[in-house]
DNA sequence: CGCGTCACCTAACGGGCGTTTGGTTTGTCC
DNA sequence: GGACAAACCAAACGCCCGTTAGGTGACGCG
């Protein structure tokens, strides 16, 4: 609509590129269409419809349909990882650490929605390797939340009934499902969703005893 | 393998019909390919494969491929309705009804791994009609849990300061993430999970202040 | 024995799929 | 002004999709 002459190449400066503007439309858009569709049902003709071009006209810029879906997933994946293990070093008592990575983890689902729903939804249909790929990596996020639980628990900030794995079943159901009902519009921000969370898993939802008595006041 | 010639009809007794054998495997098998491959990655030529018959002999039994998606994630709303709306009637203090709700919610989840995987998954690709009921379904399942929170505040037993519409987004969370991880054949029962989520909801991952003084000892 | 019915098969239908191919336009650089 | 590449179109490729139509054998019932 606005200009239909999308990129000026910057004849004079092509070593440090400007952007590669046509492959990551085609990739932004292809998120967004499988995110609200689904992989099988997004066609490439749908896609090339979006972008104002043919079907066949797409092989100019990608080489398939699958490689768009493994490089979707795998960016979303490499997001995740970016965002959790720079605090693998950090020493925070473990309250704390776990609620910034739920901080994390969470803004990178509010941040990247599309590719965060096609990487939750569609990673079961990604190429053999990829998948183990992507199965892989997810078990070492488990690992992540697992061993800083067990951190917590040795330091003695963390109840020492807890199980880890289970601790972080919990931990990661909050922050993954959060794909499902997060719009970017509203009125919470990523900080407000996780701050909000993490009171509640680490305190509790019940109410504090009436304070002296045991009993009845 | 085991028997070939399938159905004995019973031919003196079908008033109160004994079961209707083939219409019901097409459907568990349905289920069981639709969560492992997903809906669209499921073609009818698979579906009969797996029941030895060709791709049109479904049709004998089964109007469409809608039906079928339709049937399952019906039948899967109506566990989960039947679970929980009994519960809205008891008259348990709200951290009880929590966990008691958990409980069943889970064990849902749990006896129907594949439908739930269904459930959860492919709504997306109901047809419309189907599509707005289960929409406005999920929304009167948000509505009982946060109707619980709500309860709880006002009877003093759940924290005052909760916002009860994330309450019920963190509660959900858990037990719906369920679908990705649990395996009936492991060591946990869906009572145990849904014991471990509970306490740990309830009463906070952090562990207690030292007892006695309210500051340092 | 003939009739109906059930469960299924074979074959085909129109259409959409991902992808390839060859050609046309446009704009830049020498 | 001629070479060149990028961006795209139009058309086709073979394949698979959901679904339909007509036919066939087995079986129970009067």
């Amino acid at each position: 609509m606005t200009d239909s002459s999308s990129p000026p190449p910057a004849p004079a400066a092509p070593p440090a590129a400007p952007t590669k503007p046509r492959r990551e439309q085609i990739h932004e858009v292809a998120s967004r269409l499988f995110s609200e569709r689904g992989y099988h049902a997004t066609s490439m003709r749908d896609l090339a419809g979006q972008l104002g071009m043919q079907g066949g006209s797409l092989y100019a810029h990608i080489a398939s349909k699958d490689e768009l879906l493994i490089g979707i997933v795998d960016r979303a994946a490499r997001q995740f990882d970016g965002a959790l293990f720079t605090l693998r070093g950090d020493s925070l008592p473990a309250p704390e650490k776990i609620r910034e990575a739920m901080h994390r983890h969470i803004r990178v689902v509010a941040d990247n929605m599309e590719s965060a729903t096609v990487f939750f939804h569609e990673w079961k249909h990604l190429s053999p390797e990829a998948y183990t790929r992507v199965t892989n990596w997810r078990d070492t996020i488990d690992a992540f939340y697992r061993d800083l639980v067990i951190q917590g628990i040795k330091e003695g900030s963390l109840r020492p009934d807890l199980d880890p794995k289970m601790t972080a079943n919990l931990i990661l159901s909050a922050v993954n499902w959060a794909y499902t009902w997060y719009r970017p519009g509203g009125s919470m921000t990523p900080r407000d969703v996780a701050e909000q969370y993490a009171d509640m898993l680490l305190t509790g939802l019940q109410a504090a005893p009436v304070s002296a008595g045991p009993e009845r006041p």
